[in-house]
DNA sequence: AGGGGTACCTGCGGGC
DNA sequence: TGCCCGCAGGTACCCC
């Protein structure tokens, strides 16, 4: 679920809320998805929280977390101030109902205020390491398309020269690091490039669309919240939803007309997963 | 190198 | 009602 626009505004909100609170108390609820031993976290500072990719990395003074929510993660923040907050305010009915049946591991910081880890499917982690195994961990991933080392030369020489298929290309974390299954399919939309193009077929100009689709689309995400679809898998730390959903061009628009042309968006299975586009605008 | 398949999990909705 | 199937925002691993 969460691709670069969701764990990037979830990285923002914990930023505001945790950083400067120690960690009171752990409880890891389903073992295998925390890797490391939770006890060596209770004590340390929360010193600061970087995203890479779709991996959130929190810096706890000397070691670091990292968190991938994979499909289905959440991290939901409960502030001490539950009772004042929530007078002629009610909260949204989740924060009323942790931890719940998918909560894996709730963390207790120092003001009392609380991290829940939940995740249906079971797919997410913590990972607890040193500083140096982190970088070996993150080592693999491509540029960040938002930041200055993905320049448009750099992915004309790289997307323009695998003979991939390009919405496959486009879900290469080594290539361009955080774009996932919606916004593939929402950038190739708006670059009006067809998903089942080779990517060395693509000429400079297209690609060059596909440079700008990139930044504008996750920067715009960014901007609304990210995407929350139907089942609301993801929502932000205050347990509200994104409000892209209702930007989207043709992801999970299957059967209803193109806002573009008026034609159909269709939906196809690539490598077992779906895209959603427009032939009649993407070619 | 890259494609295809499977696996990891749970729950929901559709068709019969 | 109930069962079976497909489907879901990700990625690792296997075989070819």
């Amino acid at each position: 679920m969460p691709e670069l626009p969701e764990v990037e505004t979830v990285r923002r909100e914990l930023e505001k809320r945790i950083v400067g609170k120690k960690i009171a108390k752990i409880e890891v609820l389903e073992k295998k998805q925390f890797l490391g031993d939770p006890k060596k976290v209770v004590g340390r500072e929360i010193k600061s929280i970087w995203r890479r990719a779709k991996v959130l990395v929190i810096d706890i003074n000397g070691l670091i977390l990292l968190v991938h929510l994979k499909m289905t993660g959440q991290i939901i923040y409960l502030s001490n101030k539950k009772r004042l907050v929530s007078v002629g305010h009610p909260l949204p009915f989740i924060l009323n109902q942790l931890p719940n049946k998918t909560t894996r591991l709730v963390i207790n910081l120092d003001d009392s205020s609380r991290l829940f880890f939940n995740d249906l499917r079971k797919f997410g982690w913590f990972k607890l390491l040193t500083k140096k195994q982190a970088e070996v961990e993150l080592a693999d991933f491509g540029p960040e398309p938002l930041g200055k080392d993905f320049t448009l030369r750099y992915f004309i020489n790289s997307l323009g020269r695998t003979r991939r298929v390009v919405k496959m290309a486009l879900l290469d974390q080594r290539l361009v690091a955080g774009i996932g299954n919606i916004y593939a399919s929402e950038v190739l939309f708006a670059a009006r490039v067809s998903p089942r193009r080779q990517a060395n077929s693509l000429s400079d100009q297209e690609i060059s669309r596909l440079y700008r689709a990139i930044k504008e689309i996750l920067s715009e995400a960014i901007d609304y919240g990210g995407t929350s679809a139907a089942d609301q898998a993801y929502v932000r730390p205050d347990a509200s939803p994104g409000r892209y959903q209702n930007k989207l061009g043709v992801y999970q628009r299957e059967g209803k007309p193109c806002y573009s042309c008026g034609g159909i968006v269709k939906k196809i299975k690539q490598n077992n997963r779906s895209t959603f586009w427009c032939p009649g605008c993407q070619k």
